[in-house]
DNA sequence: CCACGACTGGACTTGACAGTCCATATGTCT
DNA sequence: AGACATATGGACTGTCAAGTCCAGTCGTGG
């Protein structure tokens, strides 16, 4: 592929998960992601086999996305402290979108989990990537002495992002914060009643 | 409404809950639900004046469908180990169907919470009614000396269903159960470390 | 410069879907 | 019986979406 052709291809991506996040999958028809990018039925289908094949693109691109975002929130967190921050930013995200549009990992996988086995997987190795990144930050706090030895750096993780998804779902249908705000609470004392004893 | 309408607009709305259920809001056509139904396209536009509609009516059924369910589970729990059989009844029948499928209330609304806004406020009301009905066995629990008296039943409700949905949808995409066991573990711990001093 | 593969434009086909329309049936009340 | 509201059958329309096809253009290596 030619340096206009990546282009090109990443332009398509690019908008179609604009669009995607906005609208669902089932809400984008390709139409709408040719206009949004500026390209024509046979670039779509030069660069992709079909539809699935670019929501398969599209799940990858929102895995970065998350990931990348993740990273600036956690990669300078050496404390429990730290990460209260972490809680905060996202709390603050969501409130500042009334909780619309919620996790691009999260509504997508909801939306296609039981209808595409191909979309599953790449979900959850969205979320296993996630977890893991996660879990390496956690250690970090354990080897820092933040953390008490004992400590499961994989499950706290685990908890740490099924706390935010059941949150961000939440705020997505009520329009408040409020749930995301307790269940975060909630995941942050859990990691908390693992610290070292003295930490606290 | 005769009773013959009625039955019939109750065949209709079942398997139109059921096709959802299975398929999405998106992945289900007004003649998939005459098929399941054996009812006609009249019949349809004689109870529903159109798609939203009965969508609508859908998710006030899949409320009172989880309310049932929820209420089986709760309504003889009258110590903190019997909350914890609400959590195994609820790992239990999500292993069974490998996570697929998940909460019928939490798929309805990430697929519909930013495309409707009369569905989005259908299924808040359904999880506000469901917070309700959690918050008052907790209630029951802290008046019989289970749960401290500064113990919150509504804070600890929507933690509880925080947790839970987004085990499920972590169930669903990774189709495993374990984030959804240590998410419901947390917030089991979340109520204990609200217990009256000496019950546990 | 020219040949060939990568790339692009856009019309066209096919099918599905929401919603409309009108004719007919059913049942109840008088 | 018969009038009238409720209920049902099913054909029809218009729209929109995925995917196909072919005629071109671009750009780089020989």
């Amino acid at each position: 592929m030619t340096a206009r052709g990546a282009a090109t291809r990443a332009r398509i991506v690019e908008a179609a998960a604009g669009l995607i996040y906005d609208r669902g999958v089932g809400g984008t028809s390709l139409d709408d992601v040719m206009r949004a990018s500026s390209t024509s039925k046979s670039q779509l289908y030069h660069y992709f086999a079909d539809k699935d094949a670019l929501i398969g693109a599209v799940i990858q691109a929102q895995t970065c996305r998350v990931l990348a975002f993740q990273a600036t929130l956690l990669d300078h967190v050496e404390t429990l402290a730290g990460l209260r921050g972490w809680r905060d930013a996202i709390v603050a995200a969501t409130e500042a979108a009334c909780g619309v549009g919620g996790c691009p990992l999260g509504t997508l996988g909801s939306e296609l989990a039981d209808r595409s086995e191909n979309a599953r997987a790449l979900v959850a190795e969205g979320f296993q990537a996630w977890e893991l990144r996660l879990a390496s930050c956690l250690r970090r706090l354990r080897e820092h002495g933040e953390l008490d030895p004992g400590a499961e750096p994989n499950d706290l993780a685990a908890s740490l992002i099924g706390a935010l998804q059941g949150g961000l779902l939440l705020a997505q249908t009520t329009r408040t914060v409020r749930s995301l705000k307790l269940v975060l609470d909630m995941a942050l004392e859990h990691v908390g009643s693992r610290a070292k004893a003295g930490v606290l």
